[in-house]
DNA sequence: ATGGTCGCGCAATTTTATTGCGCTGGATGG
DNA sequence: CCATCCAGCGCAATAAAATTGCGCGACCAT
């Protein structure tokens, strides 16, 4: 599952811009189609590469605000934290979700049209499951927001390139 | 710029699967492939759509720790704004980055291989930039991550359907 | 040196995207 | 009420891109 420098530079072309011809990534990265199309193959298989998706433009499709909610709760055992997720899982306004050490037992972020749409929200949530202490943030602005994640931590085998 | 039930019907599926065929598409939206992809091209104009892009496994890249990072600052104005935005962007790890109301003025989220390599991110980050007040959450784990964004509040023209 | 393997590139072949064109229903204005 | 217009649809042709089959040369371990 090693990935060495062309890897590399595919995964960074194609997480920038997914719908890049084989043929030009593979020309931007000295190769030729067929084996650049082999390794992204390969990396689609050992599951490197997830899916490929649209991303939308939050405000055009009216969920321009992003709410940060903070989670502590007395229940800290597993069958309650699937429960959390279940519940979790059928809102689409939560993107993300993640159980944090320290203080908070748990952050999600949340995206909504506007306040009054948080405040709805907000209360369907307490009403499908019982929260402890939950703290909301809301962002004033979205300064940087990508999905490509860096790849100089990647594992690399030989490489003298 | 309105959308209504197949546009958001094709943005949903997109959302999920970018590398679906137009005709798969248009059959599972009850359209021929012209006009869904015309659709479809239309929302790319909007910019509505706003990208196609390959989404990694985070632990493939060796990026599977993230880590909240709250700022406070005593600068508060549009320069150093400006300023940190310029730094951050330098910094691939960081992959969100808000602007916040309340007790903390901003938020990144940061993906790093381990809390060693936080250490490193960090130790550079405040030689870039002078900071009043940081601290850092780790999440033990992600529950929930998606670039779907809900469509369900979607401006809407007609639609009776 | 020799057999085996890996990764490459070329040249089909297949699949998908893209375009041109004509049809239809509903809305408009006289 | 009728003629006209326009938006959005589908079909069929064309163009572009993905996918596959095959042979070549480099490298490794015998």
């Amino acid at each position: 599952m090693a990935l060495d420098k062309i890897d590399r530079k595919i995964l960074s072309l194609l997480q920038k811009d997914a719908t890049m011809p084989v043929a030009e990534i593979g020309r931007k990265v000295g190769l030729s189609t067929t084996p650049c199309w082999r390794r992204i193959q390969k990396m689609e298989e050992d599951g490197v590469i997830q899916r490929r998706v649209a991303v939308l433009d939050p405000s055009k499709v009216n969920v321009g605000v992003t709410v940060f909610v903070s989670v502590k709760t007395n229940e800290h055992n597993e069958a309650w934290m699937r429960k959390f997720s279940g519940v979790i899982d059928e809102f689409p306004e939560v993107v993300e979700f993640y159980r944090m050490s320290g203080d908070v037992d748990y952050l999600m972020r949340v995206v909504v049209p506007d306040i009054h749409a948080y405040d709805t929200f907000y209360k369907r949530l307490i009403s499908k499951i019982n929260l402890t202490d939950v703290s909301s943030a809301f962002a004033m602005g979205q300064i940087k927001y990508t999905t490509a994640l860096p790849l100089d931590f990647a594992i690399v085998v030989d490489d003298d390139k």
